[in-house]
DNA sequence: TTGAAAGCGCTAACAC
DNA sequence: GTGTTAGCGCTTTCAA
């Protein structure tokens, strides 16, 4: 095999901190210091080596400059399983804003879903290996002993979509973001409201669904409404899960059957509008439809949604990572998570009362 | 502040490997050797050594362990955006298998679908810091600047999802998968079988929705169909310009309204189903639909699609790589991409012809 | 503001 | 099979 290394004039790749110094004529402390910014060195001379290393395509390497500072430039986002909106949305969301700070991103699946399961892996391997500087843990419950072993690594942490106990965590609110959607229908004069929650597989979603489902209740109480346990269903977050829950709660005798729906995740409530449709009900004339999220499809839908910016949050956690990890950054002044009702077509007043 | 470092009895992120090779009583070349499993050592100091190091919990520091073999574990891949079914998938299956050999996934997102462009950034700095041992481009069209930088870097890279000039790939055999699809539509009857493809837009995929639309034109071709231009249009790749796409076709006069939809993608055939009900034509009885990819929700809307597993295409795209990482792993045998017609309930003989 | 030099923690020749 | 040792390429005191 020919070393095709010699063949090119330009060796980019290897062309190290003492090249880049010997061309400027400076010590490599001085091109380092030019080069990260820490340190002081003349703006001539900062010019100079910059010019230098761009001439040369000198880039440096990351696992020396690591060896020697303990910075790695890279923060691990860890995921319990990708094939979910949200968990993408907020993967994006936070690589985004730390790919723009020059961090690098490693992604840890833990496959909870079935494609198996690397949690152990992960934890007691992965991220010990000093490779990142702080980890941002989307929608999970870590046990003690991980979160132990994260303290020992004496890295930043923070958590996206739920509590973790004793960590930092963004999370909606999401007692009043369903007391808010629920709220929406009730002011539509609905009061035989149903609800699809998540149900109990779900809770890597750290009981969410308890959560919305209280939500719910507190809107219905304070509207003077009983709750009906005929009328709380739930399913697994995906629109066939959806789907099912939908068809059984309108499969009941009218007067009995609900004449709207507030469905915990966007994907249910598209399920809820298609298993209407199905029956041959019209939405939003014989059923009002709200969701969470805003997702993707839900404007396509004409759903009515509580919104919650995932990407948003992603970016939020990832801003205030950095405030923790770079002196120039400024953690995020306002942390709260917003949410809001985008009214569609799914929902309206009640045909009959 | 106070540094809990101290508090702790357990400084396990900090253990290294000398005190390792004090408490084994043997040296740190014997240690790393042990560890590695690069070079031979006993098995009884194999033994102790993997004890101790187990006991003190220790983990090897990545960025020494690379600036001394030069040696990564870790794999780079890039994907075009992520807000894609396709994407995603791929990423997980590359990810799984990857962790498993014990290499890091370290993620690069180009976003280029509106939510900015960090293309450039990736190329020249990112990439070039040597992080990764190796590089997944996942449905990218590589420019030559891009390629020759890779290349500078000496480390292999494979395409997923189309064909980089002068690259490894692997790629779907668009035209024989399209021709299937078609075929399949033919062979139940139907002669006025519109296509929706994908638009210029989406060239990030390779001139992919040239090659299906050139695999449904051979089979009609070969089946003594004219292809009409007046059955051929392009959508997004998304359900809703699949379903904007499907009106527009379903709303000529009967008798030169199509009886078939090939779609390029599933989520455009599931939106070509909406848009069939939506004008109260019932699929398959008066319109029969074809999608490709076997999305999570073609068995939902009982699509009849060409499956083409993008899990498995990113675990054989790691694979390959791993073989050329590791001494142990050999290539995949099979590097042909399998497809599949599944028939679902979307499909059937035309009402009439 | 700049340079000299001591590591950072590990791996891989090489010697035994 | 194991130990010695010279780096890997950078950052960061410390001195000038």
């Amino acid at each position: 095999m020919i070393d095709l290394r010699n063949l090119h004039s330009e060796r980019e790749a290897s062309v190290n901190i003492a090249e880049v110094a010997r061309v400027t004529g400076v010590s490599t402390a001085t091109v380092s210091r030019a080069l990260s910014g820490r340190g002081s060195v003349s703006p001539t001379t900062r010019e100079k080596v910059l010019t230098a290393a761009s001439e040369l395509g000198y880039v440096v390497s990351q696992a020396a400059s690591t060896l020697a500072s303990g910075r790695n430039r890279n923060v691990g986002i860890v995921v319990p399983f990708l094939e979910k909106w949200f968990f993408v949305e907020v993967l994006a969301g936070a690589q985004e804003r730390l790919n723009r700070a020059g961090y690098d991103v490693t992604l840890y699946n833990l496959n909870l879903d079935g494609h198996g399961d690397e949690r152990r892996e992960v934890f007691e391997n992965f991220l010990l290996r000093r490779r990142v500087d702080a980890v941002i843990a989307v929608s999970l419950e870590l046990t003690d002993g991980e979160i132990a072993r994260l303290h020992a690594l004496d890295k930043p942490l923070v958590g996206v979509g739920g509590p973790i106990t004793g960590v930092r965590t963004l999370a909606l609110d999401d007692v009043r973001a369903a007391r808010l959607a629920t709220e929406h229908l009730l002011g539509l004069g609905h009061t035989r409201i149903a609800h699809i929650g998540g149900d109990d597989a779900s809770d890597v979603d750290f009981h969410l669904p308890t959560k919305r489902r209280q939500g719910y209740e507190e809107a219905l109480r304070a509207a003077r409404v009983t709750p009906d346990p005929a009328l709380l269903t739930t399913a697994d977050f995906t629109l066939p899960g959806g789907y099912q829950a939908a068809k059984q709660l309108l499969g009941a005798p009218v007067g009995q059957r609900p004449t709207a729906i507030f469905a915990t995740s966007d994907e249910m409530a598209i399920g809820a509008i298609l298993a209407a449709r199905d029956l041959g009900l019209v939405v939003p004339r014989d059923l009002s439809v709200i969701g969470v999220d805003d997702h993707d499809l839900a404007s396509f839908f004409g759903l009515t949604t509580i919104a919650q910016s995932p990407r948003h949050q992603g970016a939020l956690a990832a801003e205030s990572l950095l405030a923790e990890l770079e002196p120039d950054v400024h953690p995020p002044i306002d942390t709260v998570l917003p949410f809001e009702l985008i009214v569609r077509d799914s929902t309206s007043r009640p045909l009959v009362d």
